[in-house]
DNA sequence: TAGATTGTTAATCGATTAACAATC
DNA sequence: TAGATTGTTAATCGATTAACAATC
């Protein structure tokens, strides 16, 4: 029972999004002191068969140990490995609204590797001024800033009818990976990496799920 | 043609999360004076087939006019119809970190109908303090507040940790609907709608892409 | 050892895409 | 009318689930 081929399997984006709990579940595990977890538990604390959890363990670079199931030590440094964790990760925020700016004081991405070395906004007033230890700089700036600190992944927290215009910005800027926090879709070239989080589309899927759930009760 | 079926059939989570994307697209159509447009178009904006977005307004209660496309206001009144967008939704954020009281403040929400009926934490400092005009809240007043408020939705921003412990509160309070932003999945029963929108494991799946991008450029 | 749990193959399910007659 | 574009059925693709021999 070995892992034969080494990893070489692109990992398919809904199966990337399950390992991005289990990372967060298996990190909870050590801090409980929880040396081994089945495939069973993995899947019960996230509404899933043990099939799929067994799938997805696949794409990660470990294996069992006995029949015990996985050991947790293993199976956060498989993930870690996944999400290069080790390595800090450089990020800019474009826009310096009340998102942007929060994102740039939360600490939990600093703490999870997430550096941010730039927030941009394209409002005059805002510029010059410090969201922590961190300037407010204007727009025209992204450019030479991403290919100067290296940026690797920048953060769209702008209004949605601005948010393809940064996005090209951006792709021409050379950055390779972006956050769009918009409600808006962003089209950009093969080789930059989107991922998204939008949390006022979220709200209305939610709207559409509890509206119908309501008219079915009607029924 | 016509679309026969009175839009009976449910809506399925990667087609919900494309129209709310149509619903950002149409809004900037109808503001550049747009009248008609077709799948195709739709299907170029969005990375997509033109018969995926057929399929897609399929599920929309709305039938093209002519050969022309459809007509990009019938089409957003189609839209706002199935994400209940006419109605106001109470929103309740449990958590006023950083995150939770930018959305408190963010302006965008009371915009699209969602207001912020209350914001909640368990840090003793924060309680009785103001996020704008919305003062903060115990978490022990979470259930009585969602209750007498008719809170629709939650929106959860505390650290990971404490996610599932929320949302068991929450659900025993009542709630329709909860918005998860913490890196955690979390488990709810099934008469209770969850929409994620993971900021920090999204930053995750980015450093993965990018990660084995570069690994694969090397071979 | 016997029981538990894995890794992996095959079967199923659902979502996307292709194809095309219908139609304005 | 002819061309364009739809609504809808059938084909394909990919992801999830079931099944089970292998094994510690």
């Amino acid at each position: 029972m070995s892992n034969s081929s080494k990893q070489r399997k692109k990992i398919p984006p809904p199966a990337l999004k399950r390992l991005t709990k289990y990372y967060a579940f298996v990190q909870e595990l050590l801090e409980q002191g929880v040396d081994y977890i089945s495939s069973q538990q993995i899947a019960d604390r996230h509404g899933l068969t043990s099939s799929t959890v067994r799938q997805d363990l696949l794409y990660l670079d470990f294996t069992s140990q006995s029949q015990r199931g996985y050991n947790t030590y293993e199976f956060k440094d498989a993930l870690k490995c996944v999400f290069g964790a080790d390595k800090t990760w450089k990020l800019a925020v474009i826009g310096a609204g009340n998102l942007g700016q929060a994102l740039a004081l939360h600490g939990e991405f600093a703490r999870r590797g997430f550096n941010i070395s730039g927030i941009f906004d394209s409002d005059p007033k805002k510029i010059g001024q410090f969201v922590g230890s961190t300037k407010i700089r204007s727009m025209d700036e992204v450019s030479v800033f991403v290919q100067e600190h290296g940026v690797d992944v920048a953060v769209i927290a702008v209004p949605a009818q601005a948010a393809q215009d940064v996005a090209d910005l951006l792709v021409a800027s050379g950055i390779k990976g972006i956050l769009n926090l918009t409600l808006t879709h962003i089209v950009v070239p093969s080789g930059v990496a989107v991922v998204e989080a939008r949390i006022v589309a979220s709200l209305f899927e939610l709207s559409h799920i509890i509206k119908s759930a309501e008219l079915d009760g009607l029924e």
